[in-house]
DNA sequence: GTAATTAACTTTACACCGTTAAGTTCAAAA
DNA sequence: TTTTGAACTTAACGGTGTAAAGTTAATTAC
């Protein structure tokens, strides 16, 4: 019994380090630049070893992606306590960005790149809990946003799409390197700034 | 003279076929997955032939990603004509998330991807018109609106890159597939809707 | 008209990649 | 003591972008 127990415990103490060296070496050196063969020199391993515990690259990186919308949920978790909601969207907001120019591989890993979504598209979909988790807050607050009288006429599950995209957009512009265009002045504290606008503009849509 | 001037039209001619068959694979495939083989194989070439025309990989979908900014900047040239700035900026948001959606591949190399980005970093940024182009459409039209009195108080270059933003948001969600978390039943027009929402928040913030 | 030059193009090769199949090793179970 | 089976590795496949060297054929120079 003990025995079977010390292998498991191995088991997951190799599954953690192959983590570990993926996530070091990807947030770093992006996930193009990750290969299973890095990852596997860096646990000192040979490549293969590998897929006896992921089913593939991409599953890998799915699990890396899971990993961000647990520390995404934590920058939420302190706004919960915010109790008026329009207030608490705004702030959702900011944290949003925040956790964005603060993360940037991760952000990418969740929100811009292809490759995790590949295994979410399997069983994984269902027990997809941190995501679903994520965009509940946002989707919880936008609701409670309507029942208060605010955007009113407008279709509820649109509307959290609407705002989660506004904020993506900054984000995904910051990350991807397209604010080249943007004077050298005002690169500094871009996406901050961005953000501080969209959250004066719905401010000014309830003046 | 004459023989020199036939040269030079063949040259243009092979790399206009290489740009014709990397066009048509990346719009049916994907960057990833149109490779400089099957480029080649496609005008039936060697694959080296195609670095006689092209730096690099990269070189030849920044090609293709100023042939976006172009076709971009034809969606744009009709709304010159929408004489209030207002209704212009509206009017472009529509225009812009019409154009990602109904080019998808072309969008993604424009504003998501990463690749491109490397071929522009070097001597073609001064030369890159069509995209300052674009960019300007937008600049413009947002530095009326202030004159006009909208958006009171913000900083002209800073707005011009949040409203960019905003409708980018909408885009890269929908094209990189992020929408899932919808119910079944909005996915439809989803973009369209979201854009709708976005210029619906515009007009309610000078009621 | 013949030889030298040069541009266009191909072949070959390098160093990577993700992934699979076929061993190997060695501790636990029978 | 033999058998089983899990953990792990080696070798290999088919792919990638790209550079170097070799070939071919048309143009230029003499």
């Amino acid at each position: 019994m003990t025995i079977a127990n010390r292998k498991e415990r191995q088991r997951e103490e190799l599954k953690g380090k192959i983590l570990t060296a993926a996530r070091v070496l990807f947030i770093e050196r992006g996930y193009e630049e990750t290969s299973i063969r890095t990852i596997a020199e860096k646990i000192e391993y040979s490549p293969t070893t590998i897929y006896l515990h992921f089913k593939d690259k991409d599953d890998i990186f799915y699990a890396l992606h899971t990993e961000g919308f647990i520390l995404l949920n934590q920058y939420f978790r302190a706004l919960q306590s915010v109790a008026d909601p329009f207030e608490r969207l705004k702030a959702i907001s900011k944290s949003y960005i925040r956790f964005a120019l603060e993360n940037p591989e991760y952000y990418d890993l969740m929100f811009i790149s292809r490759s995790p979504m590949n295994a979410l598209a399997d069983e994984n979909r269902a027990k997809w809990e941190e995501g679903v988790k994520a965009f509940g807050a946002l989707s919880t607050t936008v609701a409670e946003c309507l029942a208060n009288g605010y955007f009113k006429g407008m279709d509820p599950e649109v509307l959290t799409f609407t705002c989660w995209s506004m904020v993506h957009g900054v984000c995904a512009l910051e990350i991807r390197g397209r604010c080249q265009v943007i004077s050298e002045a005002n690169q500094k504290d871009l996406g901050i700034r961005a953000g501080e606008i969209i959250v004066e503009m719905m401010n000014r849509m309830h003046k």
